[in-house]
DNA sequence: CGTCTTTGACCAGCGC
DNA sequence: GCGCTGGTCAAAGACG
């Protein structure tokens, strides 16, 4: 259970062992840095802000002395990618993490494989252990300084369940995305040791654009037009939708990624912080260094 | 009446 | 093999 030195534990932070795998430090960010070439697009292109900015893959060489360490896994060699995205507000932290279970070496067939999970999920759900170990969609989560469990993201949410989490006394929300054919997920939890950080881990790529994206952030608008779901007072609040990456139109977000992103050096404070969620990380990868 | 949340139960994966 | 834990289902209730 313990594989760490260096490493973060995602469990200080979750108070579960949900991010089951951890993941050293170093490595992500030798990733980081290198990745932002070997990874075509990267993780903002699942996030569809690739054309945002540029400059946020110099996070590794930026070593922002910021308290809020952002960091970007890419777990799957093939298509796992994870971003990160940091609040402005100095006080509010933002820390994001991605990775996949994905394992499996198919490409993530999202209309079909969603409309057949759909069907399954109807009746008997049996995830069916066909060959390996249950797949999962590319995963990538992050962590927000807010009141409020449930932040908005642009999608419509249902929550289909809750459960006490191990080593924390906050229980940790399902939801799942309630547009039909999307088969997107996102746990939300807190921080046990941080109750003011929220920790919201996505599964899955939306099919569709936010059904209450604002059409002007749609059209082009250049994506500078944030979409506010401030509903909440809080500051921290964070209004993304990440998820949207894998669409076409992943560029209609791109807005709520107007929020200062920035990659930090994740040696400073990011345990301070809790740490980033190292969601799955395929073991290669651990053994790569 | 339709949609969403709550909540107990079930199932699968994993560690011991 | 057993027990623990995470993840999901689905019925019931709440709400607009």
């Amino acid at each position: 259970m313990e594989r760490k030195e260096g490493v973060l534990k995602m469990e200080e932070v979750l108070g579960n062992s949900s991010f089951s795998d951890y993941f050293p430090l170093q490595s992500i960010f030798d990733w980081s840095c290198e990745g932002g070439e070997n990874m075509p697009l990267g993780f903002m292109e699942l996030l569809g802000v690739q054309d945002l900015n540029p400059p946020l893959f110099d996070m590794g060489q930026q070593q922002a002395p910021s308290a809020v360490v952002n960091q970007a896994l890419n777990p799957c060699s093939t298509k796992n990618e994870g971003f990160n995205y940091q609040p402005a507000t100095p006080n509010s932290s933002s820390i994001s993490s991605a990775s996949s279970e994905a394992v499996n070496d198919e490409p993530i067939q999202v209309d079909d494989d969603q409309e057949e999970d759909q069907q399954k999920t109807k009746k008997q759900l049996k995830p069916k252990k066909t060959n390996q170990k249950r797949q999962r969609e590319p995963r990538f989560a992050f962590m927000t300084k807010s009141e409020v469990d449930h932040l908005e993201d642009g999608y419509r949410w249902r929550k289909y369940g809750q459960k006490a989490v191990k080593n924390s006394s906050f229980p940790r929300s399902y939801y799942r995305c309630t547009t039909t054919s999307c088969n997107v997920k996102k746990r939300v939890e807190r921080s046990f040791t941080d109750p003011s950080m929220v920790i919201t881990t996505y599964e899955g790529q939306h099919t569709h654009p936010s059904p209450i994206m604002p059409r002007s952030s749609l059209g082009g608008g250049a994506g500078s037009a944030p979409y506010h779901y401030q509903q909440h007072p809080q500051p921290f609040v964070n209004t993304l939708s990440p998820l949207n990456f894998g669409h076409n139109n992943g560029s209609i977000n791109a807005g709520n990624f107007h929020h200062e992103r920035r990659f930090c050096s994740p040696g400073s404070s990011l345990l301070k912080d809790h740490g980033l969620l190292q969601d799955v990380i395929p073991s290669h990868m651990l053994k790569e260094e």
